[in-house]
DNA sequence: TCTCAAATGTGAACGACGTCAACATGAGGC
DNA sequence: GCCTCATGTTGACGTCGTTCACATTTGAGA
């Protein structure tokens, strides 16, 4: 959660980089197969899982479906999570670790400053458009009802901060109105969450090729609305 | 659906007003009621579907539940609906009537201009804010995955075409920059939208009030994108 | 090396759900 | 008054998430 009233309260010293990011990756999985105890099987679980969601869509996901693939009892889940939506906030979390990954690649990669404020938006919308049924785990509400644990919460607020670190320092630099930051971050996360939303809903529909280029007009215009007026 | 390139091909003297809205009403209900025969089935079941969303949320509707609430077998549904899907394609429907009507009533009610803008985008926010779950099946991807039906593509396309109406006009009066309307649009929708989502997506916590707040602060953000360097 | 408790996986079963097919009932035109 | 069609009901099926009693393996301490 991402508390707006504890704008002067927020630290920025205890961002900790977590460990690689599994998304997407098929994973080893082959560690001790022996019938029985499969060496490591939660991490099988939320990889398979991934997997399924990619290609079949959050609704498609089931805990049988799961288990067959692993070729696992479907009540192995239970030993690693309490339920089915326990399984959807570890896929949410992992979701969170690569995303963060991904902004701050683009933020660093870029160089900072308004080029990398610009990187970053644009690096948001792909990440949706590339990954649109995890996206909408992360952001659908299938997950967060407030019992989402505090990993979860940890990991997506720390993707948040990666957007707040860059706009104080655009601030600092002055080029960014001097808005309340989280005031500002909400705005500029919910406008680019908004624009992909819209690109991976089938809402709007676009000629081929079109996402790169939508994303790169919604970050124009959402940079517009958050510069100084020096800045150019 | 929207067709970001159809700009050109756009018509919009073909816009015709919606009967009044039926969200949110408890409806009469009782024409005539004699075991067999409910009357106006079609129109109670959704409406029952709107209360059970509002009160428990998205994942609680269910078809039982449903027929039960109106003291009608579980399967009286599939003589009006195809399935589970349909009837919350026609909620979908309901909300987006409902939905322009709110949008539409801003813009004029403030007297259109840059006044009209900012009022257009604050009933936004407000519509999800007030009816979160509703909200979600509009826009959380349980409807459109393509089967979604005509009726419910006309009605979303046209709230979508209020907008894209009012931009145009504050085009013409030099008050916001020449992009293509419907390019414009998207950027605005998908701005409101991701603060609308933000707002009832419980990622982030605000301060009780605050949520007007947050969508006037949205909303300035968003004229500041859009407006000509010339407007104030 | 042996033992035994804890961790991990299995199988059968339950209730709830969406959906279907066969049947029952009522309304309205002839 | 009859007949047809729309509308509502009943019973059943298959799938899902979940639980419970049980089986198997692991690993720490004797």
């Amino acid at each position: 959660m991402f508390h707006v009233d504890r704008v002067n309260t927020w630290r920025y010293d205890d961002i900790v980089m977590p460990g690689p990011a599994t998304v997407a990756a098929p994973a080893p999985e082959r560690k001790r197969r022996n019938a029985y105890h499969h060496g490591n099987l939660r991490q099988a679980l939320v990889d398979q899982a991934v997997r399924t969601i990619r290609t079949d869509g959050v609704d498609a996901l089931t805990l049988r479906d799961v288990g067959a693939h692993l070729r696992v009892s479907r009540t192995a889940l239970y030993r690693h999570f309490a339920d089915k939506q326990a399984l959807l906030v570890a896929v949410a979390t992992e979701g969170f670790r690569a995303f963060r990954k991904e902004l701050a690649n683009a933020w660093e990669g870029a160089g900072r400053g308004r080029a990398g404020f610009m990187a970053q938006g644009r690096a948001y919308i792909r990440f949706a458009v590339e990954n649109p049924s995890h996206y909408r785990v992360m952001f659908g509400g299938y997950v967060a009802k407030g019992d989402c644990g505090a990993e979860l919460a940890a990991e997506s607020e720390a993707g948040f901060r990666v957007l707040v670190d860059a706009l104080i320092e655009l601030q600092q630099a002055g080029l960014v109105r001097r808005d309340p930051p989280l005031e500002l971050a909400v705005f500029v996360w919910g406008a680019v969450h908004g624009a992909a939303m819209l690109a991976i809903g089938g809402q709007v529909v676009r000629p081929d090729g079109a996402p790169e280029a939508a994303a790169a007009y919604t970050v124009e215009r959402v940079w517009d609305a958050v510069k100084t007026t020096a800045s150019r």
